[in-house]
DNA sequence: ACACGTGGTACTGTATACAAGAGAGTATCC
DNA sequence: GGATACTCTCTTGTATACAGTACCACGTGT
């Protein structure tokens, strides 16, 4: 979607696979670990990898102990909601400018989202991982048609802050299906410039996604929990300065 | 206002010290300097230098040349109307939110403001740097008011980055009466639960402010550059590796 | 006079060495 | 046995050393 940006030093090479390794809930909330640890798994040094734990604790994913090592952020749903309340602000405020494009222009910016999502059901894709980048890049495309650059900085970002929750929706068949029918009546309403509605289908379809991927996200915690290791355990997890 | 956040390691010191030189315009759009002479100036070591430039970076404020120096990012006015755009809308949305609080809970929020903006004229002050604190903290409130962290979380940071235009409205003395005259309006509005008529307010308001915001800014950077030695270009603003 | 190639310098990116203190574990005392 | 003081290790914070290359300037050839 946006900018790729290949890290191309060290720095963001360890940011890129630090993060997917919390996407991924490798580093679980609570988890603890240090420096040196994340320095050994990356090849770096502590240099860079100080540089991306530093970004990502801006970012709001870890925390620093003073001269006692790093910690992963345990998931706020409060924090969450209040992310979700945004994206709904900027969205349908989004929405509701398009009424000032021309028709020429609204339909440009449409007509690549309908190839996307106005498709019969045998041309749809039932992969988690791409259905979640289609939704990303849909939603997006819509803040994008503010013109305002702000509005999308803001929204990308939070964008990444809750694609860790938001991306387990996508595991259910049922929600895929849910998805493709809610964007392509939303793509509708839009061709019949119909704002309005759109806002409150865009209100109503973020909410019922909000709450399937926090029900989720708690499944997927309690079940990585389960999984621990003892070795895992001594690896990473342990109260850093705890000795063997 | 918020979380002062005295710095206790080198790299939030120098932090400090960078954006108040930007903020100064002791910095220049256009400027071009590197750690060493950041490390010099502050007494810090490169390590801290780095880390807070790589904050600035990220926050918007310079540029960094890969092995060639950094830079202080101009003025995008653009960006500052869409950055101005994205604060009336966060705080027309969150005064529109105000319907829902009980009267008591309003009263609260308006009484300490009531204190500093609906006082008669011989008890205001006029001190720019005063009169612009306050005026951050008086939007902020309404903010918070929301009850949505990031509401506030963003509409902070939307405040730290227009800061360097939006202090100097408050250098005209006319400009700071202006200011208590629409507060106090807006305070009285509010009391009368007028919210959706200080929305309006809001956006007249900040719109005004604005644009006398960068009125002031094109003359500041006009003498600014004036105001240039040759002593003070060849230590900091001459190409990085122009040698003497 | 101008274009092109070459060398040297200065800059950031990265690795490593050093400093200082927080915290767990142990020993000691009551 | 329990509480307290202390030591020792491990951690981050900071300073410095090293590596690689982008840019400028100069020189050379045409």
């Amino acid at each position: 979607m946006q900018s790729i940006a290949r890290p191309q030093n060290l720095a963001d090479a360890v940011y890129e696979q630090l993060k997917s390794e919390l996407f991924e809930f490798q580093l679980l909330p609570g988890d603890r670990f240090t420096e040196i640890e994340v320095a050994e798994r990356t090849g770096a040094s502590r240099t860079p990898v100080r540089q991306a734990l530093y970004r990502l604790q801006r970012e709001g994913f870890i925390d620093v102990n003073f001269r006692n090592g790093w910690e992963v952020r345990p998931l706020d749903f409060d924090q969450l909601d209040a992310l979700y309340e945004m994206r709904v602000l900027l969205e349908q405020t989004s929405v509701r400018r398009m009424k000032k494009l021309p028709a020429e222009e609204l339909k440009a910016i449409l007509r690549p989202l309908e190839k996307v999502w106005c498709v019969n059901s045998s041309k749809r894709s039932h992969d988690a991982g791409l259905v979640a980048q289609w939704d990303e890049e849909f939603h997006c495309a819509l803040v994008a048609a503010s013109g305002n650059s702000e509005f999308v900085r803001v929204h990308r970002e939070i964008t990444e802050r809750i694609r860790i929750v938001r991306r387990l929706d996508f595991t259910q068949q049922a929600r895929i299906a849910a998805t493709y029918a809610e964007h392509s009546a939303i793509l509708d309403a839009l061709g019949h410039r119909a704002f309005s509605a759109v806002a409150d289908q865009l209100a109503t379809h973020i909410e019922v996604s909000r709450v399937e991927a926090r029900k989720l996200t708690l499944l997927k915690l309690q079940n990585a929990r389960k999984n621990f290791s003892p070795n895992k355990i001594n690896h990473r997890t342990v109260p850093v300065s705890a000795g063997v």
